[in-house]
DNA sequence: CTGAAAGCGCTTACAG
DNA sequence: CTGAAAGCGCTTACAG
């Protein structure tokens, strides 16, 4: 049962070559002869050869490994991004390493020590919650490993990104909230030192002003954007003297948690209060009424940062290669913003 | 910028002693005094050394590397049961490479080539729909790399399995409905060649039995089970001379299609027509009604397999190990089956 | 308790 | 067009 493992001595001692013949041959080497090829290429199959990768890899230096970080796998905007990621660098024959960071500094540190250590050839990473400094971040610069973030990204760090436009995505949201004849409108949004919260937070404020509303702190709220955030900020609005007539919200599950607590008190969506998230998760078009949403074009985002992360460590590119890339996002209107 | 990496050797010649000597002290090798351990972790973390792991594996023969294979890493299930597999074989010091067979049996065959190559310790796969035979999975077995199937499970194939109870989950769904008062029940079933999706079917059937129903197989539809044959589906029900009032689906996403129908054409879930899912995804709650479902824990899916595939690869266990689980399903009670 | 030597399976200048 | 030789960075019997 267990075979001793093929290697291209074997191929060698079959064909009466060396191994160093074997091994152009097999890599399609421009000065073997076609015939030479064919021969090892036949045998190769006979003796069902398979490269040992990790062999190749220590000896060019390349391990076509590609290491993606992320908060957390099972969240539908993360795999969605993982599943862009893999589908680019696999097409190119790379792998992906996935590793988890479940918004711990801690475990960040240590997941790049092991990608360095496994020797990935790159790394593309969206940032924990909690990550507000990046010295672990310069380790990979350090070892020259080319990396990539995504969504979630620090400014004044020279380093490609690939983001959605937040700002445009929320700007656009609150104008269609103020077309639709909300007059009040509150704002769910997250932790202002990521970039893409501060950003959605300003693009509300500022279609908010530009179209001569007043801007209301009162009405603005930031959490970790769960569900359950959505409830309670929800609850507090509904005890309001003023209860708004619209709320933007920068992520989807929280509007789910305010639509909630809207429906349990009776306030009819969008008759009352009109919706709108961000994300664009497929439950949003499940529910009645159905959420309007910013879709942010997720596997897109997987395939530009998997894009990126090519380039920077195809040798093509210089190892600091850099490339900041900003995604249209797009509206998704439903039910839950519809003007009456 | 670009440093020559720092090897074994470095800290050897720092310290006038042999590689081998720092090898042993840093794999922290019985016989090696303590003080020679304590300078060699010094002076290691002191030129920032980090272990080549690419070396390591190469001469050792163990790579620390899992593969695991999804049909598409942006499904919940999956994505969770990832979540599960990564964080348990991590705490073992294991990385993940994460591939999607997007359900092609030909990509299938092309990553298990690929994982081959990487010499991966083992694999935890779950088979794509359209996977009828499992002839390159056998390739695996001829690598002596070790195999966990999760969910989707062929029979007659000696390996390790970590599953629901399927059978039961339906079972209980089925007599639940049963109990609320539903008279006709409808199955959305899987495709049948998928011992989960069978399963599912018989436990349906025997339910109905059981409980002194006819088994009536115009009631019964087979598909891939997406949201949009949930709708097609439900479309042909509501046709009927006589309407069925209950229906147990083998997904939350025909689940959902269905009762969107159902509210589409006027008809009230649960009053006169009492909706079961399966997988109680996220979203289940948060819909209105919100769905019954059945819980197939999956995170702990993710942590058995890991837990199995570690027991495989470890080498305590012989490289044949094989265990096959069966986790308890919890049917999730909500609105949609509601007995009034 | 420590060192010298071989080797994991590849690739790549270099020489012919 | 092909071969001989060295080396990627580790680990591990073996010897002392």
């Amino acid at each position: 049962m267990e075979k001793k493992k093929v290697t291209l001595q074997d191929i060698a001692d079959a064909l009466n070559i060396t191994r160093s013949a074997v091994s152009k041959a097999l890599n399609n080497h421009p000065k073997m002869s076609k015939k030479t090829k064919e021969m090892v290429a036949n045998m190769a199959k006979e003796l069902n050869y398979k490269p040992n990768q990790l062999a190749a890899a220590l000896r060019k230096g390349k391990s076509k490994l590609i290491g993606v970080i992320v908060p957390a796998a099972n969240i539908t905007f993360f795999s969605s991004v993982i599943r862009g990621i893999e589908e680019t660098v696999n097409r190119a024959g790379y792998s992906v390493i996935l590793t988890q960071s479940n918004d711990s500094v801690e475990k960040e540190k240590e997941i790049i020590d092991t990608l360095i250590e496994t020797r990935v050839d790159g790394v593309v990473a969206a940032l924990g919650l909690n990550t507000k400094d990046f010295t672990h971040f310069a380790k990979l610069k350090e070892e020259s490993i080319p990396l990539v973030f995504f969504d979630r990204i620090i400014k004044n760090f020279d380093v490609s990104t690939v983001q959605i436009d937040d700002y445009q995505g929320a700007y656009d949201a609150v104008s269609h909230l103020i077309e639709s004849g909300c007059k009040r409108i509150a704002h769910m949004g997250g932790h202002q030192h990521l970039v893409l919260y501060r950003n959605r937070f300003e693009g509300y404020r500022n279609a908010l002003i530009d179209h001569g509303f007043n801007y209301d702190s009162d009405l603005v709220f930031f959490s970790d954007l769960h569900h359950e955030d959505g409830r309670i900020e929800m609850n507090k609005l509904l005890k309001m003297k003023s209860i708004p007539d619209g709320i933007f919200c920068s992520s989807d599950y929280v509007a789910v948690g305010s639509l909630q607590i809207a429906r349990e008190n009776d306030f009819h969506v969008p008759n009352d209060i009109k919706i709108v998230g961000f994300s664009n998760e497929p439950f949003t078009s499940f529910l009645d009424p159905d959420i309007s949403s910013v879709d942010q074009s997720s596997i897109v985002m997987g395939h530009k940062s998997g894009e990126i992360i090519l380039k920077s460590v195809s040798g093509n590119e210089s190892s600091d290669y850099v490339e900041n890339v900003i995604l249209k996002p797009t509206l998704m209107l439903r039910k839950s913003s519809k003007k009456f």
